[in-house]
DNA sequence: ATTAAATTCAAACAAGTGTTTAAATCAAAT
DNA sequence: ATTTGATTTAAACACTTGTTTGAATTTAAT
């Protein structure tokens, strides 16, 4: 039966692990079954056998990270509105930024392993592979909403495009960060890539929170 | 001889348009010369014979747009530069970002059949592929210096370090607007993607001018 | 130990890739 | 009109791609 014990259950982590690495550094299309397999120590067959297809395979990869830190995400902005509303006022724009950005940059150190799909999400948006960027989107499509509506009612005074557009500059930012702060190096000066998330979430909340409250 | 005149000669120009399309579509190595040759209506071999290799074609094609927007960029950064030399004063952070961002969200309808280059520049710091990465990073490296040093100029009590990241955070924002509002149907929520640039513009500058100044 | 299902494996598949070749065609100068 | 060099063309090249196959092997229950 398949009661995953012994030395092939893990076939499937390690090909995830190999995928998301490589994925991560060489993108979709760029990363060929038999590299993946090689990396991961089994089979080339494996892959279609465990998951039907590098169009599958790459789903799973990335509803694997993308999942658990959508459930984060989405706890912390309904702490921040519920706080709010207990209270009566309106949710600092900081904290409902806070709530979004904080677990996405903490995953990397939160969960191990998960360093290489920082770099993977940092280019979710723009991936030139229809298949990855949509299922990016897929998940981030409601969570977006959420954001919207949680900064809607922290800055009342904003209209609601601008607020639409500034959240998606906000995105932009964060994507950004998260793809040269990755284990791809740029090359783009000398910049200090390993920063700690800490560092990061300093540098980058005072810049997003200025630029969703500017007048 | 080489006189390029008659039908011939623009076949290398019917490429380079057949390529930019696709590339900024379909990313780099998502795109085949099978594609080009058949878009461009010219046979197969006519790109190895006019650009040597497909790697050399995407750094022509990338080439091709970004000197002119690179020098327009640059001589609008140094005349900010000079007039706030003149009057023995700061350049304002606005007019510097703005020196920046202003040319690059017009260089979509100043050039004409450039609105798919858009999409590829929106994608050129996170590409997947080495190549195309590098040699956007190539280009626009000692553009960031320059900026880096007019920001610094602009905005004495605030760090390098500081400076500097919060121009990469400017930079995210203004990449991922690039693709979004590029002919790649991102589907993300409904987006007014084909706005002019002058509406993009006096959405974007509040927010990046007050994300610099934030204290 | 036998059985039966799950998994692994080497090999092959058809399709697509960038590139090269050599002959055919074209444009312009003699 | 002939020559010459530039360009185009169709065909083939060697190679990689994702996927499939069927036999071998492993696993766990009887």
């Amino acid at each position: 039966m398949m009661t995953r014990s012994g030395k092939q259950a893990d076939t499937k982590q390690r090909i995830l692990d190999a995928a998301e690495y490589l994925f991560a550094r060489n993108g979709y299309r760029g990363t060929s079954l038999r590299e993946i397999t090689d990396r991961a120590k089994v089979n080339l067959a494996a892959v279609n056998y465990h998951f039907g297809s590098k169009k599958t395979l790459v789903e799973e990869v990335i509803k694997r990270r993308l999942l658990p830190l959508n459930s984060l995400r989405k706890k912390r902005l309904e702490e921040v509105k519920a706080a709010a509303d207990r209270k009566g006022k309106q949710p600092h724009i900081k904290a409902v930024l806070s709530a979004f950005i904080e677990p996405t940059l903490k995953f990397k150190e939160s969960n191990p392993g998960a360093e290489h799909f920082f770099t993977f999400i940092g280019r979710s948006f723009t991936d030139p592979d229809n298949t990855v960027r949509d299922e990016f989107v897929r998940y981030i499509k409601p969570l977006f909403q959420l954001l919207f509506e949680t900064a809607c009612q922290s800055l009342p005074d904003h209209a609601g495009d601008i607020i639409f557009w500034r959240l998606h500059f906000t995105l932009g930012s964060l994507f950004h960060t998260m793809h040269i702060c990755g284990n791809v190096k740029t090359e783009f000066m000398k910049m200090e890539t390993d920063m700690d998330a800490d560092s990061i979430i300093d540098l980058i909340m005072p810049y997003v929170t200025a630029g969703m409250k500017a007048t």
